[in-house]
DNA sequence: TCCATATTTCCATTTTTATGGAAATATGGA
DNA sequence: TCCATATTTCCATAAAAATGGAAATATGGA
């Protein structure tokens, strides 16, 4: 992953109410949610959460399915791992600390 | 972590300049580096480099240590490790991805 | 004390981001 | 075709973030 692909996938998680919606598709598994069930659980008016559920695709870390006159986004838990790739690789360069970066930065052995 | 936390923390590091500053002083160890290697190592002007290292101390992404008139940055891994847990908690909620949260969310296995 | 240097604060400016009303578009059902 | 509803686009506005010059502050050395 580029420094610029982790800064926009980082950008589009940083904002309430886009963490809440990603968060929220993450519990609902991979079938997702239509976009006014995400709107009447998290209580954002349709053009914001179009605004936000737009930034969300653009950074990758949803995706659109269509059924019928509803669209189903979802989460994508493959660029979720490849951003947490992108944080802890890296890690510790070298010495001291050795842990698997699966494991998390260090696992908070170096400070 | 918290979800307000949380977007602090990912607000932090959803920026160019910061991100470089933290992989920098990820890779630099925990004794880290003064302000002014950072700047020069990265190009950024002080006044600038002052704002970023602040926004990354005030997410509780990096630490401070004064020696002499120079104040060395670094990482704080520890912070970095509860984000990811954040992240990657909840995720694939029950069934049917039970794949350990520190081995990434799902592991891509979802969709 | 005085000086040189490291870092931060102050400030103005520019750029980016978030918000939601209203209108437009798309889809399926009657 | 016409209607009801789902979602997006357009638009203006408001709020937040990024930048760097210049001045202020802090620290150690002469």
């Amino acid at each position: 992953m580029e420094s610029k692909v982790a800064v926009t996938t980082l950008a589009a998680l940083a904002q309430e109410t886009r963490l809440s919606i990603f968060r929220l598709l993450v519990t609902a598994g991979p079938e997702g949610l239509a976009v006014g069930r995400i709107g009447e659980a998290l209580g954002v008016a349709p053009a914001t959460l179009s605004f936000h559920l737009k930034e969300l695709a653009h950074a990758g870390l949803v995706g659109t399915r269509q059924e019928g006159r509803f669209i189903y986004y979802s989460a994508n838990y493959a660029a979720m791992n490849e951003l947490l790739s992108f944080l802890t690789e890296n890690c510790c360069n070298g010495a001291p600390c050795s842990i698997p970066a699966a494991a998390g930065c260090c696992d908070g052995a170096c400070n």
